[in-house]
DNA sequence: TTGTCCGCCGACCGATGGTTCGGGAATAAT
DNA sequence: ATTATTCCCGAACCATCGGTCGGCGGACAA
């Protein structure tokens, strides 16, 4: 009795990551279950120990990354008492999160739209994981600009639309980021992101020369 | 001689028609030759005639899409000389364009950049065409900003800058056509939309208390 | 050493789908 | 009516892929 015990959970993360891989780089569809295995170095019979179809794979590496991203998020930006470094902070991780040196994240974001909002797509009925991931985010933008508005730095106007200003700040950095796999062109791409930026906070926070007027 | 003559174009254009239909509810993948055959009511071997393989159907689908889209846009632009008119009417082509009560034009959207950007994605070889369309919307943007600046509408600085905005403001579209999937709530994204419009204007017009001094 | 059982594997199966092909239907000229 | 030419088709071919299964190897206990 009991003759071989193994880490289990290893090896099924090894799995995801390397299936992740793949699935950004080739999509899914286009990514076989031998592949995932050949790259896994393992036999493909052994994927199917751990998983029981290559769709289970899909949806535990993908919400596996994006439980993995929110922590980190929260963890980078949690104890940031200033609003405005923590808004910082959350640009800086955002940065690094869709890391555009490497278009890896992006393309597993465009791939994670189609298999969600397409019909019979992997990840389809599993949507409101990105729903919730969204929320999430939105909620951290919101907390931010609620908190710059009590502390005075943030015109109060702000407060009244903090949802409406949030939704529309993560809708252009989705936005940004598919323009930027099409333009080619990193450098170009950080310029942008950083004169969207700069305009946004100086449309929102009090200049200081106004500041206790 | 000369036996039997069919107007070839006008069946090429049923199957174009019909087979994007097809890509933006399932997906280029998922949708099979077959399926493409049956829906436009001929014999698989018929679709052969006409393409010589499923990845020219879908290049041929998507840039006479393409081609069609920037057509009507210009042709409804075109002749309106106040700028800011010119905006609004861009504007409401967009959401035509984008129609966004019935998803079909977004989920295609998502699955071009799928087939674009995906190792050997049906698209990749095609890249240009929606770099070339990106440039073109882009360049129309610029146009009326431009114009609102030489007709003292627009605040000056918005000349020097006008790329980057028209820039970020095409991000902010796209983004916010993904968003709208998500939420799968139509009325919250034109609330979005037009909040977004509303401050971008407000932002770079010139006020007209402010005009002429 | 031997038996047992866990973990591993890759040949195999069935299904699917892109592509081909050979012939049948339709048409028009002779 | 015959024939030449074009158009149309779906059965058949072939490759690929998701998923299964029977057995192999090695580790541990006795």
């Amino acid at each position: 009795m009991s003759p071989k015990f193994i880490d289990k959970s290893e090896k099924t993360r090894e799995i995801t990551k390397t299936a992740l891989r793949l699935f950004s780089r080739k999509g899914y569809t286009a990514t076989s279950v031998g592949q995932i295995a050949d790259s896994a170095c393992m036999g493909k019979g052994t994927v199917y120990e751990y998983f029981s179809s290559k769709e289970e794979i899909f949806i535990r590496a993908i919400s596996d990354w994006i439980m993995e991203t929110l922590d980190r998020l929260d963890e980078m930006t949690g104890q940031i008492p200033d609003p405005l470094h923590r808004f910082e902070s959350f640009f800086k991780m955002m940065r690094e999160i869709f890391n555009f040196k490497d278009p890896g994240t992006v393309k597993l974001f465009v791939e994670i739209n189609q298999q969600t909002f397409t019909e019979n797509g992997a990840f389809k009925k599993h949507r409101h994981i990105i729903k919730e991931m969204r929320s999430k985010f939105c909620r951290m933008v919101e907390d931010i600009l609620l908190d710059g508005v009590s502390k005075k730095l943030v015109w109060p106007e702000v407060a009244r639309e903090a949802h409406k200003i949030a939704v529309n700040l993560l809708a252009y950095l989705d936005g940004i980021g598919i323009h930027y796999l099409i333009s080619e062109n990193y450098p170009e791409y950080e310029e942008q992101v950083d004169f969207y930026i700069k305009n946004f906070i100086n449309a929102i926070i009090i200049k200081p020369d106004h500041r206790g007027s």
